[in-house]
DNA sequence: AAAAAACCTGACCAAATGGTCAAAATGAGC
DNA sequence: GCTCATTTTGACCATTTGGTCAGGTTTTTT
């Protein structure tokens, strides 16, 4: 498949150095309105060297993207089908909000490739990520089945923990301008896993 | 304030046509990765006809914005403080899946606009936007002091009910190629509705 | 230290982009 | 039909953008 490519020193830092600027611009403007002299500038070389490492604008995207797929998906790989639905659950939603707080440009950058179509990322929306997915929803049909969990629309469900988890990623400045913090604050962050796990395993309305 | 533009029907019909062309691509590629031309192409005529109207990029921007944010805030100004808590935070969620439904358009311009740091709706964000969330915040607050919902942080609810809503428009290309359908969907969106609405109200795990 | 390879620069280019303008075409009011 | 205001066009412009290239500089290898 991929073939070792034997990079040196200085074309590890730099490499990096791009892709770390890169991930920065594509996250806030999207893929059409970066410019490249701007990742350039930002990872502190010129546009001419830049186009030394990647030869094109497309080129640089595609990588900053292959990097930020796998870290996207992996909390949802953790899910345990012989755990507590309460523990596996609370524990999803603790690491999705820790992605969240570490890395909200790589969120911001999913959720801007998305929202253009995923023209990049379709064939693993379909594929790969389609699967896991409903790999998953089969788990949650179980528990609901073995009487541990409601019996709910598992899709539905995934997708209330993405939204609700990346929401403070992708809207991060709206949640500062409202509340004057936000997710990468550890109270914060502990507050919203508290809220949030809550919410989803008990409900708003008091129990009989 | 502002004062009566005094339209003709031909400045009213090419004016919306713009608008709407403009709302398109604002939503799939940003501020700057959306090219007057294809604004212009889009709604129909000719760059110079479209400058002819609007007499630059981001006056373009500026009215679409305009015209998004009422219709964005709507649906939260609805919820009654007298009202059944129960009811009104499903009628709540119904407009909301509605919004998306019906203008995810403007639901991925706003998401954008967002996420790049709000830098034309600021202060709409920490002015009338801050005011009303906290009016509704302390409805939330009433209600739970009252015994009638959960005593949760009402920002983070809030924010549940935003971030779960508006999902459905704005990564609307995944949730198609993850069921195949999406929030356009009568049937789906009575779907997510139900799952949406119970597992708030009711929580995931099964009462005692 | 010489040679080879890797790295970097600045000048350059074609295409695209936001925007202007004078003049032509179309419409409304009489 | 005639006049005047509105609308539309196409040619044009300065700047920006993605990308190339020849040659110079630094690092690595021998």
């Amino acid at each position: 498949m991929d073939d070792q490519p034997r990079r040196t020193r200085i074309q590890e830092r730099n490499r990096a150095r791009i892709l770390e600027a890169a991930l920065g611009t594509f996250a806030r403007f999207g893929y059409r309105g970066t410019r490249v002299d701007q990742i350039a500038s930002d990872a502190g070389m010129s546009k001419s060297n830049l186009l030394y490492y990647f030869g094109s604008k497309s080129e640089i995207y595609k990588a900053v993207l292959a990097g930020l797929l796998d870290r996207w998906l992996a909390p949802l790989r953790t899910l345990d089908p012989d755990g507590d639905p309460r523990r596996e659950l609370t524990a999803y939603i603790e690491q999705k909000l820790r992605f969240s707080a570490n890395e909200p440009e790589a969120s911001r950058l999913f959720a801007n490739e998305v929202m253009q179509g995923a023209p990049m990322i379709r064939d693993v929306l379909e594929g790969p990520l389609k699967a896991l997915v409903e790999e998953k929803a089969e788990v949650l049909r179980h528990w609901a089945k073995a009487g541990k969990i409601r019996d709910v629309d598992p899709y539905h469900l995934i997708f209330l923990i993405w939204a609700t988890t990346q929401h403070y990623a992708d809207f991060a400045p709206q949640i500062e301008a409202l509340t004057g913090s936000g997710i990468h604050d550890d109270r914060f962050r502990k507050g919203a896993l508290e809220t949030l796990s809550a919410l989803l395993l008990e409900g708003l309305l008091p129990r009989a």
